[in-house]
DNA sequence: TGGACGTTTCGGCCGGCGCCGAAACGCCGG
DNA sequence: CCGGCGTTTCGGCGCCGGCCGAAACGTCCA
């Protein structure tokens, strides 16, 4: 019973930290993969900065997250891609039931941007992330009628593309991750997550402002087309 | 920022139901995959049965239990394998941290027996789980190297084994789940749930008591052998 | 039909914690 | 070296929610 009660005292400790609305905006927030200082993770939740302070603290103290100091600046990040894949999937349970709608006119082209195509912690995700993982299944690349795997193919498609693979790593190199807006899985791991480096490297994909959002330009649109066959009214 | 707002105030409530030790507990014990009275988790988790009755009321409202009455008593389950995955993901997250170890010596042998085969919501964990994985990796039934996905010799081999598969559901066949005594990721998903059910309808094995551990029988020893090549001195 | 028992509802208590504003602390730039 | 600014600490406030016991409700059994 003991034994029990450390494990269940350590599960509701962690999920007190993602148990509140402020600490929970920022965690969403952070799944854009990028390092946010502490005042513009408070402007962002609509508290005073002192009252963030006080969040980090618990947040880092709690593993979730890691911070490095630049000056007068705390910048911090989510821990690792085990904390992200968590708050991933914790999301991905909320939003099937709880239909968010936008409601104003910014938000609704925020919206459709960010459906159309953004980062997920490390990959792509929406219909950009929906639309390469399609074409991965469909030209061999990947299989998930069996599981989720990339095929022998799919390792020699990652090599004559030129994007570099790390097969050494713990991390699995490929994982479903629901996306919130298709409800449909895409394509993390590592190999999603290099995947995601190189379009933004090689100029595939931009971003659009500080959201998570991106936009595929027009060597991007060409380089997908000619390696996995994506048609250009899959990107819309 | 509304559609944020909402989707971390949907993240904050789901967390919510998680963040408190005496609920923890009960989704931690419920992940045995079976249904239980409010009155057994009432003591197993040390509270009044009053208490718990309100805990229960918020899991279910929250969509994490599905309950069914009968007569007086209240059976609660996990909802389904989506929310047993969740609970299972979190708890992998929190136990690497808090190296747990048994007090008393009932609770070591409870633990080493947990330790070497249990149920994982429904599939097989422990050593019994993680030979099991071992042992399909190995005879190339699963790979591992590109994800997780049963190969078509997996596939022959459930046939032939005479175990079903419903490969209909929208449910993944594999799925990796990460052991929380092995550290190791074990075979989860409808192929794993397929496996766990025949071992246990076909005697391979058997629960021991009313908790989670489970204990290999003879036949399922010769049966383990024949159709695995797992030796007993794995098991033990 | 009456008593036992599992479960639920209702007050009441109390601790935890999220919030803010004021003030202090550091780092930076002029 | 001084003023601005990002961040942190601290005190105080208020509310949410977990806990219990008492009592009510409903089911099962003798």
């Amino acid at each position: 019973m003991a034994t029990k009660d450390s494990r269940a005292a350590g599960l509701a400790a962690l999920a007190s930290l993602v148990a509140d609305e402020t600490r929970a905006a920022c965690l969403l927030a952070l799944l854009d993969g990028r390092a946010w200082t502490a005042g513009e993770l408070a402007r962002h939740a609509g508290v005073a900065p002192s009252t963030l302070s006080e969040h980090l603290g618990r947040l880092v103290a709690g593993g979730l997250l890691a911070q490095e100091r630049q000056g007068r600046h705390r910048y911090v990040r989510l821990a690792d891609t085990r904390t992200a894949q968590l708050v991933e999937d914790l999301a991905a349970q909320v939003t099937p039931a709880g239909t968010a709608r936008p409601r104003t006119l910014r938000e609704s082209s925020a919206g459709s941007a960010m459906a159309r195509g953004r980062t997920c912690y490390d990959h792509l995700a929406g219909r950009l992330g929906i639309a390469i993982t399609d074409a991965f299944t469909e030209r061999g690349l990947l299989r998930q009628d069996t599981g989720f795997a990339l095929t022998d193919a799919g390792l020699r498609w990652y090599g004559a593309a030129g994007i570099p693979l790390d097969r050494s790593a713990r991390r699995p190199l490929a994982r479903a991750c629901l996306d919130w807006t298709e409800r449909r899985p895409h394509l993390a791991g590592a190999a999603g997550a290099a995947l995601c480096r190189h379009a933004l490297d090689a100029g595939w994909c931009v971003r659009i402002g500080s959201e998570r959002a991106v936009r595929v330009t027009a060597p991007g649109e060409r380089a997908l087309h000619e390696l996995l066959g994506i048609g250009r009214e899959a990107l819309c």
